[in-house]
DNA sequence: GACAGGCATCTGGGATCACTGTTCACCAGC
DNA sequence: GCTGGTGAACAGTGATCCCAGATGCCTGTC
């Protein structure tokens, strides 16, 4: 298998994984965590090498390197042999996970006000435009794509690579489980604040864009993500 | 090779690696992740799957799955073919890691802080004790040791487990740069607030252990490390 | 009919092999 | 003597193979 991918685009290459470079191993990686983050791997369901080899055309060998690369991330599980697995959320996990968020993501957004210009405020307002119509349409899946791309071209500042990816271990964590409470609830309960987020963007005032982020944090993980667990 | 691993204590088999469990890459990922905290290796040089297989005595292909982690972790850097290292720190980098760890670790003492009892207090006090002795002997790795303990003791809290993880990566990309500088400008110049965190732990003052462990940070990273990149 | 034990199958982990791209060194030419 | 090109060695990537362990089903016995 000289690879499906060289002549005929293999899987469908999500945007985060086009960028993935010539490694196949970095392809099958970042396809995966896509997948995780925009919820499309439900928690709990078994993930076997030689399965998402034969789904993405590729030897299993780059899925073993990928699944272990999310394993030392926390966002799969190897649990014993012949058993490997999105976690399912616990409520402890749970907690855990949004008192992290709520630690990084406003510090994130307002280190990267200072850097944000008007061209990034027109993506910003493009990105909120097609997730609200996500929001109408319930489509849950184009919805949390759209909030993952809002959310990190707001945190895009020079020398806040790190932070970001901290951040990204987290949306692997709640991707696939909050995927399936959006997809229980309904995407017409959903109420961000990503336009006071703008608002302050736009005033310079990186302090409200943080309490934003804050209060959209809060409300669209956490009450009902909360409510979800019990 | 079945391993001189089972029968004889394969590598140099360390705290950190012991609990790696019977996986063969788990254990050579626990013992690349504690060289790599403790500085045991340099940044700039040049890691090879096969020459760490043969020095480890296991075969290249749990080093491989192993180093492949430490990459998604930004630990080590695979930078092109042929050239897989430990990546050289940068000014810039610095200030990211230096905030991160501000952020994160402040926060991750004032959680603990209620889960600490006296006999977490006693094992810290053997562990500061520890550092202390080392500190005096010149003894910079047996310093890097006993200063992670000290930390991740302290941050021993239930429902900590993720920002504890996220913590542990970034003493992972910044632990080979501290381990060259201590290195160069000696530890007799160290002066750390770990006393001022004991003292506030046993009032019972989270606030105090928080802006102890953020002094810290701030003196025995922020100030020696960013002379040393000037 | 239910439970226990054994067997078949499946899956992950490790080893080995083949290939490719990179790097370094040596040699030739200017 | 220096520079540029070529070739050889080397190391990472991907594929295939093999083995051990776990799961699940089937059968036999109580």
């Amino acid at each position: 298998m000289v690879t499906s991918l060289s002549e005929k685009g293999p899987f469908p290459l999500s945007p985060e994984a086009a960028e993935g470079g010539a490694l196949l191993h970095d392809a099958v990686y970042a396809e995966l965590r896509w997948r995780l983050i925009t919820g499309k791997i439900m928690p709990g369901v078994g993930l076997s090498t030689r399965g998402l080899a034969a789904e993405l055309g590729v030897s299993p060998m780059p899925v073993r390197e990928a699944l272990g690369r999310l394993a030392a991330e926390g966002a799969v599980e190897i649990r014993s042999k012949r058993r490997i697995l999105v976690p399912e959320m616990t409520a402890d996990r749970f907690d855990d996970l949004l008192r992290c968020r709520l630690l990084l993501e406003p510090e994130a957004a307002r280190q990267a006000q200072p850097h944000l210009g008007p061209e990034a405020l027109r993506r910003l307002r493009v990105i909120d435009g097609r997730l609200d119509r996500c929001l109408s349409n319930g489509d849950v899946t184009g919805y949390m794509e759209a909030n993952f791309q809002f959310h990190f071209t707001l945190y895009a500042a020079p020398g806040g690579a790190i932070l970001r990816r901290l951040i990204e271990t987290l949306w692997l964590q709640f991707g696939p489980f909050m995927r399936v409470v959006y997809g229980r609830f309904g995407t017409h309960t959903l109420q961000d604040q990503h336009e006071r987020a703008l608002a302050a963007l736009q005033a310079g005032d990186a302090e409200g864009v943080a309490q934003a982020i804050s209060a959209d944090i809060a409300d669209g993980m956490g009450l009902i993500g909360r409510h979800a667990l019990s």
